[in-house]
DNA sequence: CTTATTTGTTATCTTTTGTTAACGTTTTAA
DNA sequence: TTAAAACGTTAACAAAAGATAACAAATAAG
């Protein structure tokens, strides 16, 4: 894919969030970079400041923590959605978070100093506010229904719950993924998957 | 409290996100309601859209749901911290949070049609847009945490993290909250303090 | 002050989950 | 193509957590 396909993807998916005019938009993509991440490689890593947010123009990303050893899956990112480190973006501190690419994945990314001067830049400020604004408000409301379904739901229920909203994540993620981001270890998923399986019979 | 002292109170709180001058003080102190909740009442309720933003000016609420009948607190608010279910706030929809007062609770309170208002006045759109940006993405990393120590933590790790970070929820809700906020039963948590009292010896 | 209610702990029993290991299958890499 | 690694399921056992009930202590209400 060229860059001008990327480009224009990445703009007709601003606009859930912003409509930039043809100045702003020349402005704003001037600080735009094109990068791609071959599978496997890390778009962050633990302990390292997470200076820039991604839109993932093709490919997919893993979410994950090591403990005690073990990688710990907590998130996945797919195709035209945006991944950071947010909370080592947003703070300038280091994060704890490791991003890894599952595939080849082609990303437009810009820095936190390409924010910033933005954000500074008064023919954009305002649209870069609120932009912020409302892709921060959107994460918000992602993260509110993740964090009450671990109050509230037993794995199994979060897993009837990924499968009726046919998300990607079960297409696409390997199940022992699938199980972390669940908060449960594989071997629990697969007795799970077997009780599913033998109540929908 | 009188509410011109509530007002600064609140004032010096949101300098953490934006410094408003005395001119924009003034229209956007024109938004501000001041409210009372009385211990037990509710600030938003499930089905319900909620469609305000408090700021405790003294008081305590407490977030939960209810599952089979039985109800699961999932986040307090304290003095000098916002309080809604944001989620709800922010896309309109009915939201699934009760936020309950745990004491007599005073409020600074602006609704969505006020903020709607600001973000509308050519006067204050630009400072509001950056205050929402800056309240979201603070609430952002607060929930990244969260959602990290779900997927990382034991609750007993929870516990002592709690513990360690002296948190105002220690001191003053019941332990059969603090139970659910840490994703367990009440009876768990009581034996997970004595092994930990007993580890501590 | 007295009575209810709430709260926290403990005990018992059951269910769920984690851990480890084994096994066959699939995928990946050399 | 072949060897190695990764993946998903299952089994066996241990550990943890849930449900329930009983009880004592603290708190609130009358």
């Amino acid at each position: 894919m060229d860059t001008s396909k990327a480009l224009a993807i990445f703009r007709e998916h601003l606009k859930r969030y912003i409509d930039f005019n043809e100045a702003e938009w020349i402005l704003f993509s001037q600080h735009l970079s094109f990068s791609a991440l071959k599978k496997k490689h890390y778009f962050a890593e633990y302990g390292n400041v997470c200076d820039k947010v991604g839109f993932i123009v093709a490919g997919a990303v893993r979410y994950f923590h090591m403990k005690d050893g073990q990688d710990i899956t907590g998130y996945f990112s797919f195709e035209n959605e945006f991944v950071s480190s947010y909370k080592s973006y947003l703070t300038g501190l280091p994060g704890y978070t490791y991003i890894q690419a599952l595939e080849d994945t082609k990303l437009i990314t810009f820095t936190r100093k390409d924010m910033d001067e933005m954000l500074n830049n008064p023919m954009l400020a305002y649209k870069m506010e609120r932009f912020g604004r409302l892709v921060a408000e959107h994460y918000l409301c992602c993260y509110e229904d993740r964090v009450v379904s671990f109050i509230t739901q037993t794995p199994e229920e979060r897993y009837l719950n990924l499968l009726s909203t046919g998300c990607e994540i079960l297409q696409r993620m390997p199940q022992h993924y699938i199980a972390n981001f669940l908060g449960i270890t594989p071997v629990s998923l697969s007795r799970i998957r077997r009780r599913v399986l033998a109540t929908a019979k």
